[in-house]
RNA sequence: GCCUGGGUAACUCAGUCUGGAUAGAGUGCCAGCCUUCUAAGCUGGAAGUCGCAGGUUCGAAUCCUGUCCCGGGCGCCA
């Protein structure tokens, strides 16, 4: 449509004896304002250059269109500006047939593009997942979606960190004072039980500080094969993975291929070795292999301990290399907070001096922080917010909302509650910008009105009220003119593409939670403004409420949220 | 010290990449709207030196330089 535009333009500068040399193609924008048209042309750019007033070049461009083109309503100068104004008749036919029949499906790309692996949530297994673990599973099941929508396959991977002296904490923990309890027996969800010993652990070394020395003991014994200790890594890591899994099962993700840091992490220490016969790497004094990245500005770095033992970043080389191997894949990416963004700078460097990777392929998608008002989150100091107990807490909120204005079996109850609640969250997760820290007011933040999930899903639940009650929906006749209220929201749904295109090329899932707000508000404005059944318009607006429903259904997809059509 | 992200209304955030028309939402506050398709809604109002200072430009929240404040990182931890 832009193209048309500047067609336009050009045959007008040319109608009227303008002689240009710059470049305007650019120029042509988008107005924030709808009454300002659709594209609208800035007249300063060729001011200059003409020594003509900008106002009176509008003026003049306009006065050379005698007849007006079929695509569009109106064209007007306004002031310096030359405004365009598509035909809104044929817009809102094009578009309404579309989305009914491509439904799901509207603004998918079907094409096989890329095999992509996205890494999240990677949890530690010492401790139950927390609002942090929920931005970051909220992003990469968005991100996940948006790739797949823009026809990539996907798969979602997770590595969980389950060995380090954070786990034997809370082994050592139960083994002193979990009296071979279970969480079976306490009816404690398993990964709460383990999480609860790791809390003991830290209180009680505040006052016996050699608790700490006897971890890292823990995890000589564990690494050296020591029966016991490696049976109670087992048990334990079982039972916190069991009650991730119920976690995300709730939350609506599902993993593709688990990782597992106790098997990988001996390993790549031969990438290492070879790495350093082909001089990427260099041997210290001492022994350690580093790479030396200072002209990339990231220093030293250590690869392999003095004493040939492996890191954190070795395994993570090793992981990489087999997921390239194993799955073929043309990127990786991992997300994570952004207090990592070192590593992974660090990572991608290593991998693609060694040629497994170049950086193209490899993506951190780095996320800030979720704060409390008072300050950073601290598992130490039990300040973080429990992902079940937040999850339950809102559902709770919701369902006794529902209990007063309907009559559900409980089954019911329990269903629409949780999509309403996680609505809520993921949304209130989703609509901040990637890389900002947000703050999270466990008092303010709950709430279920205004630019938030419930919001969204109130508006859905109106749209599909109305549908319910017309037997059968008739042909779709367009008025001879249209509602403002109409106007703005045939407009809101035709951005629906771009948005969704910006999304995946800027990997940005806030621009899809930000779209859907919008996206409800034009609709309810239009609920308000003009009436449906019974109207003159009756059967184009069902339409366009179908339409809406659609959209909005499509675009809550992509940010991981289910709709209900009752509320 | 070096690297990096941020600073927009009382609060929580859009808008900044790609400079344009009176800087937008929501919450909270004030005033209206339920005998009509669900009031978790709608309409109106008050509320802003876009951290600060320069510069570029016809035009700067947006680009450049400097500066202040806040967060994160700079482990032979993960």
């Amino acid at each position: 449509m832009k193209e048309r535009v500047i067609e336009i333009l050009n045959d007008l500068i040319k109608k009227a004896g303008f002689k240009v040399k710059t470049d305007f193609s650019n120029a042509v924008e988008i107005p924030k304002e709808y009454s300002n048209g659709d594209f609208a042309f800035p007249c300063f750019i060729l001011s200059k250059e003409l020594g003509i007033p900008p106002h009176h070049i509008a003026i003049r461009l306009r006065e050379q269109m005698k007849e007006l083109p079929n695509d569009f309503e109106e064209i007007q100068s306004a002031g310096p500006y030359l405004n365009f104004f598509v035909n809104r008749k044929n817009l809102a036919a094009n578009l309404i047939l579309e989305i009914e029949k491509e439904k799901e499906n509207y603004g998918k790309l079907e094409k096989n593009e890329k095999t992509v692996m996205i890494e999240f949530p990677s949890p530690n297994t010492n401790k139950p997942l927390h609002l942090g673990h929920l931005r970051n599973m909220a992003i990469g099941e968005s991100v996940s979606r948006i790739y797949e929508f823009m026809g990539n396959k996907v798969i979602r991977s997770n590595l969980n960190n389950d060995r380090g002296t954070h786990i034997c904490k809370s082994m050592l923990a139960y083994k002193k004072w979990g009296k071979n309890e279970t969480p079976e027996k306490k009816k404690i969800k398993p990964d709460h039980f383990v999480g609860d010993f790791y809390v003991k652990f830290n209180q009680k070394v505040k006052t016996n500080p050699e608790l700490e020395l006897e971890a890292q003991g823990m995890l000589k014994a564990w690494e050296e094969g020591d029966k016991e200790t490696i049976e109670l890594s087992k048990k334990m890591n079982s039972w916190a993975l069991e009650g991730f899994e119920e976690t995300y099962k709730k939350f609506g993700i599902k993993l593709d291929k688990e990782y597992f840091e106790s098997k990988i992490y001996k390993e790549g220490k031969d990438i290492i070795l070879e790495g350093l016969k082909k001089k990427v790497f260099k041997k210290t004094e001492d022994g350690a292999i580093i790479i030396d990245l200072t002209k990339e500005g990231l220093g030293e770095k250590v690869l392999l301990r003095s004493d040939g033992t492996s890191i954190y970043i070795t395994q993570d080389i090793y992981l990489a290399k087999k997921k390239f191997e194993d799955f073929k894949l043309d990127e990786s990416i991992y997300v994570t907070g952004n207090e990592q963004e070192y590593h992974f700078n660090v990572l991608f460097n290593i991998l693609e001096k060694l040629k497994i990777a170049n950086k193209e392929k490899l993506k951190h998608l780095s996320y800030g922080m979720v704060n409390l008002p008072e300050g950073r989150m601290k598992s130490r100091e039990g300040t973080v917010v429990d992902a079940d107990d937040l999850i339950d807490e809102l559902q709770k909120l919701i369902r006794e909302d529902l209990k007063k204005r309907t009559k559900l079996k409980k089954f019911e109850l329990d269903e629409r509650s949780l999509i309403i609640a996680l609505s809520a969250l993921k949304y209130l997760l989703l609509k901040v910008d990637i890389r900002k820290n947000m703050v999270f007011n466990p008092n303010e933040s709950i709430s279920f009105e205004g630019d938030t999930g419930p919001y969204m899903e109130y508006s859905f639940a109106r749209a599909s009220s109305i549908l319910r009650k017309v037997e059968k929906i008739p042909e779709a006749t367009i008025p001879e003119k249209l509602e403002e209220k109409e106007i703005d929201l045939i407009l809101k749904l035709n951005e629906f593409r771009d948005i969704v295109y910006s999304a995946y090329r800027e990997v940005n899932p806030s621009l899809i939670a930000n779209y859907s707000y919008k996206l409800a508000q034009t609709f309810n404005e239009f609920y308000h403004s003009c009436p449906v059944i019974g109207s003159d318009s009756e059967g184009f607006r069902l339409h366009l409420i179908e339409s809406f429903r659609q959209i909005l259904k499509n675009s809550l997809y992509l940010i991981g949220i289910d709709t209900v059509e009752e509320m």
